[in-house]
DNA sequence: GTATAAACGAGACGGTACGTCGGGTCTTCAA
DNA sequence: TTGAAGACCCGACGTACCGTCTCGTTTATAC
């Protein structure tokens, strides 16, 4: 039922080969095909026929590399999640900025976008997509979480404020947006987001000094 | 694909009754078994055999009500959403609160909760469970809007407050903990939730005020 | 399975009723509509929602009279099966010819054409149904087999004849033509049968004096 | 609802094959266990599950190569039909037996015998099954009306006998004994029939010379 | 008359088989 | 050995039918 994320194809082979090489390139195609299938269709419409015929490929070929529908499933979800970087600008409103913004253009990006919701429920009763899920959500959270923290300790907000529910508020209005009002959010608003949720924290002098 | 979402049984019928009439008890015995499948195995897993079997009842019973597992799965999912109800106390932050609260509670009873995500991931391929789903959330949301303006207006908190972003911020962190992180929010953690948010927002003499 | 064969309505009722009597003209609407429904469809084809309609009446009307499909079908045939009767002129081709003729009338009569097949592929299953089609054909096999026995004590035949062989292969030509064949067999070519069927018994003399 | 008898295979398939063929050996043991099935419960109580059970198969594969249960049946009844092959030996009596031994050897073997009668039920609506019997049952009648022709033409049977009657008379005992009575014909009985039949049609001086 | 009780048309109900389709495995040929 | 094709086993889907069970209505007889 699972795969080992983070690698790239999930079944491991040795270096020596004999026979015909397998031809890397089919990995690509077949996950973004499965990422198209899956947007159309969802992953529950979604079949493997489908997928290898957009690919132009064998069903053969799909299981050779993925164990199972939900293998490839969680692999091209993987794929087009990418971590958040740490930003340590010394502004405070910059770096949480720097946090969300990649979350943003996740939920943004058509491939993820088509993904998510099925990720989600795949998520639901599948442990190892859990644990995929929760590990990557848990990285960048704490890029952004590691940013007030800093600010905290720097004194540019204020001691009583709690990280986790701030940055549990702006990741939060993002993915309530995006699944639930069907709604993207540009840098624009992202911003504007994130001024209005450091007023939460801010202390009184640091109200007007940033833009 | 789908069926009238809010009226009790999908498929309408003559007021005018011959034959033995339906025994409208089912429909909340097949709900009800419905969600326990899906709760236990997911939407994916779930077979409309073993709903049938749950519910003490024929197959053609379930699809005599619901034309097929879809229409069982967008039915039960409204069935279980209730609309939140309209609170004016006067007191802003109690509004909030009480406009708030019951989507946290929804997210926390079981059979909400596990209905949620195969619900979104049915919502992107399918307009009428979209429409469903989008119509009760805009319900729910318009509900805390309204109390962020009716403080507005009396001055509670500053004019320059965007409402729609307030109350994004709070539905989603619950969203968010309950979707990305696995965790339910209880009563005590929504009202610091919103005491953190209300900040965001607060005149320079309310901070103090409330406790 | 089965029900008591003979008698016209196979549940017994006592004489002693109160309620509205049942109308007893839809015992024969029924049946007939049953033998044009098993007529068109086949046995196997047809089916009691079918036949209802096309007698203009409910399920319950046709399963208050008779137990189940199967009982309704052997009543049917049963209805269409007339007893041949006895037959003794004093010449033994009259004799024979008046036994066998109404066996090919039966095959011709529409009713019993359609029933026949789907009568003896369900006799091959259902003891009940074997029981009264066997009483039926050893009663009409019977009274051929009588006439020969006469003739041949009256010496219009060979001592050697079997009469069981005779008759079995008089009644059989009919059968055949009947249901592998797909051919009726009139009157005339009844005669003929049994003109060419007697000379394999005749005695020297007898041989030109019957036309 | 049909398909072409006498093909091995129902559905026609291309000489070029690519991907793993079928799997030939199959297509006997399913035919077997359908007849079994069909023997065991007769036709209508014979399930297209409880054939792939006897035979060890998927469902799937048996409808791969019958398109319905009818097709299966219309095929597993054409390959117990073997036909009659042409015997002229210059006797009109052992050709007239050679002719009609074969035709109660197949009613007297279980598979035929418990198939029959469901046949011809599904040929009195089914077009292509009936076409497929007729043919059948025309050409083994054909060899028998030929070696009469023979012994008309060799002059040991008087001129006025009528053929095609002679052999439905002896056709039809077997067929009626085994589908009316019930009763299978032995080698012994088959050869005491044929003899009591060419009595009808013997010139006076053939009546004694054979035994 | 009026009450009783069964028959009747209609259709819901629990089952079960049908025929379809998809998942995941295995087997062929060609590259 | 890879890859395309497709057969294979399994099992869920949605449909249709069987035989049973209510409903509301009609229609006889009993009181």
């Amino acid at each position: 039922m699972s795969g080992s994320m983070g690698t790239p194809v999930v079944v491991e082979r040795p270096t020596l080969r004999r026979g015909r090489p397998r031809d890397d390139r089919l990995d690509a195609v077949i996950v973004s095909a499965a990422v198209a299938e899956v947007g159309a269709k969802g992953w529950g419409g979604a079949t493997i026929d489908g997928i290898a015929a957009r690919a132009g490929v064998g069903r053969g070929t799909i299981y050779r590399r993925w164990p199972s529908k939900t293998d490839l499933f969680q692999y091209a979800a993987t794929a087009v999640m990418r971590p958040v970087e740490a930003s340590d600008s010394g502004s405070f409103v910059e770096d949480l900025f720097a946090a969300v913004l990649p979350i943003a253009d996740m939920l943004t990006r058509p491939e993820l976008a088509a993904l998510l919701p099925s990720l989600l429920a795949e998520a639901a009763n599948d442990p190892s997509i859990r644990q995929t899920l929760r590990t990557f959500v848990a990285q960048s959270r704490q890029q952004a979480i590691e940013a007030v923290e800093r600010a905290r300790i720097r004194g540019d907000i204020v001691a009583s404020t709690d990280a986790e529910t701030l940055v549990d508020m702006l990741a939060g209005a993002l993915v309530y947006r995006r699944l639930l009002l069907g709604e993207a959010t540009d840098a624009a608003a992202v911003r504007a987001l994130v001024r209005q949720a450091v007023q939460s924290c801010a202390t009184p002098t640091s109200t007007e000094e940033d833009s």
